[in-house]
RNA sequence: GGCGUGGUGCCCAAGUGGUCUAAGGGAGUGGUCUGCAAAACCAUUAUUCACCGGUUCGAAUCCGGUCCACGCCUCCA
């Protein structure tokens, strides 16, 4: 089945075919380890989680590369002010980046470069880029990209430099720029840089934020790639200035599709961490927000629209989330042998295909979260019939664990949870309470256990007992 | 000033020319089941898709205009 994806170099939705069959290079704007990632970035990563995990679905293999800034002004500036070295500093948010991508299950990348380990190529990249005519040196030692060199800029974000209205936030220490728009591909050493220098051609200093991407995705993926994702803020100028260096180096295509990320908004306004009004991942943990429903929030709105984010979001994803596990622990409690009258494979291989088509129309995941839900429709009306077969459940099971590949949502309880002897010493009383029709005692056993924080459900087969 | 995105029921959210009297989820209401609950199921909540015009046999979907919201052009997922 075809994977289509919208490319953001044309705005139109294209068939994605990979450079080398059906194995894909994909590189993805990862965190700048200066803080804890707030669920914004968080959307973002979950979005990149989300396509390759759709795109293995499709039956592609993946390198997916995700750098690891942990060089840059912010990084430097707050290095500083907790009175770390930087490398200390970058290290515990760079811990923190990947207990948080746990936390959500949201897959490793292939490769995970950071760019401090990488300033030799960056270095080598400038040097072409110089001896190219696209880089300049300043008199304090900087090196930046003349962008009228490449009369291409603009061509991602659809910008013409013309008409734009650079000049009037021009920082006045940045006079030394032949064109204002020119950006840095290497920093001079300031005071302010303390000990963090690399020594290099054009004296100490450090590397420009965009050059790592370029250096590192050649590096580890080739001069020519398949797919670059990112958030839209990253569209300009980092994306913009990535292909410009990129392309000025190598005389190549850059990357053939690119994918952007919208906003994560809270209460409709953007969120960002010079704002302020963000909330960690860790944030959402402390109010007992399970991080499934964290993780169903951030995948079911499509990537190219905005998403609000609420608690209420949070409250009905818990909800929907609540309706799958009721009807896996029915279908784990199905006892009937008998060869059922149903046909399953077909109903099953419908919603599969149902899945599998949306998924590949630009990871329309309302579509593809439909597609799960109408089949749990079904297979419940099937077992308030009885109708299921310990097989048949079985199936179904298989079936959500495949769409459990990509949504990565669901828990599948194999092992049943044991509980404890005391609480089924409380439900036996509770029963027997039942049987002598004294339901106020049995009301009252059932607030009781579930005080012990289990809940007793009467089914036609007898009583069960969940944890809640 | 230039560029861009979106406005679909109480909330979230698909659909982008006919199968749409608009998928799906959450919430509410009524019912089935139950001693009562819970779960599940059934029914119900938009003759309508921000507004106004136009194109068309036919539009939520295309075109023009208006209003509203948000964003980029500056570090930012």
């Amino acid at each position: 089945m075809a994977f289509k994806i919208y490319n953001t170099l044309n705005r139109k939705k294209e068939e994605f075919i990979p450079i080398n069959d059906n194995e894909v290079g994909i590189y993805t704007c990862g965190p700048t380890v200066y803080n804890f990632a707030h669920i914004g970035n968080l959307r973002s990563f979950m979005f990149e989680d989300i396509l390759r995990r759709a795109l293995k679905f499709h039956g592609f293999k993946i390198k997916q590369v995700m750098n690891l800034t942990d060089v840059e002004d912010k990084t430097i500036r707050d290095s500083k002010i907790a009175g770390e070295p930087l490398k200390q500093y970058t290290e515990k948010f760079k811990k923190a980046f990947f207990e948080d991508i746990d936390t959500l299950n949201i897959e490793r990348a292939e490769v995970y470069p950071a760019a401090t380990d990488h300033i030799k190529e960056m270095i080598k990249l400038i040097q072409i880029l110089i001896a190219k005519g696209f880089g300049y040196q300043t008199e304090d030692g900087s090196v930046y990209f003349a962008i009228n060199k490449f009369p291409d800029y603009g061509k991602l974000a659809k910008i013409d430099m013309k008409n734009q209205r650079i000049g009037e936030r021009v920082k006045s220490d940045e006079y030394e720029k032949d064109s204002v728009a020119d950006f840095a591909l290497w920093k001079a050493w300031t005071e302010e840089d303390g000990d963090v220098y690399w020594d290099s051609p054009w004296g100490r200093g450090r590397p420009g934020w965009h050059i790592e991407c370029s250096a590192m995705s050649m590096k580890y993926l080739g001069k020519t790639f398949d797919l670059h994702t990112g958030g839209i803020d990253n569209m300009f100028p980092h994306h913009e200035d990535e292909i410009a260096q990129s392309e000025a180096a190598n005389g190549k295509t850059f990357v053939n599709y690119w994918m952007h990320c919208e906003y994560l908004l809270v209460d409709n306004k953007k969120m960002s961490k010079s704002l302020g009004n963000f909330y960690t991942l860790r944030d959402l943990l402390n109010k007992n927000i399970m991080p499934e429903a964290i993780r169903w929030v951030l995948i079911s709105t499509h990537y190219r629209k905005k998403l609000n984010f609420t608690f209420k979001a949070c409250e009905q994803a818990t909800e929907a989330l609540k309706g799958f596990n009721n009807m896996f622990m029915r279908l784990n409690d199905i006892t009937n042998t008998k060869q059922s009258s149903i046909n399953i494979e077909a109903i099953l291989k419908g919603a599969i295909e149902e899945f599998t088509k949306c998924l590949g129309d630009d990871l329309n995941i309302s579509g593809t979260i439909g597609a799960v839900f109408n089949l749990q429709k079904e297979v419940n009306k099937l077992l308030d019939s009885n109708s299921i077969s310990v097989e048949d459940a079985q199936k179904i099971i298989e079936t959500y664990k495949k769409f459990n590949k990509v949504l990565g949502v669901f828990k599948f309880k194999d092992k049943k949870i044991e509980v404890p002897e005391k609480i089924i010493r409380m439900a036996e009383e509770r029963q027997s309470a039942r049987k002598n029709k004294d339901f106020a005692k049995a009301d009252e056993l059932r607030d009781e256990i579930k005080e012990n924080g289990w809940q007793v459900e009467d089914t036609p087969d007898g009583p069960r007992i969940i944890k809640i």
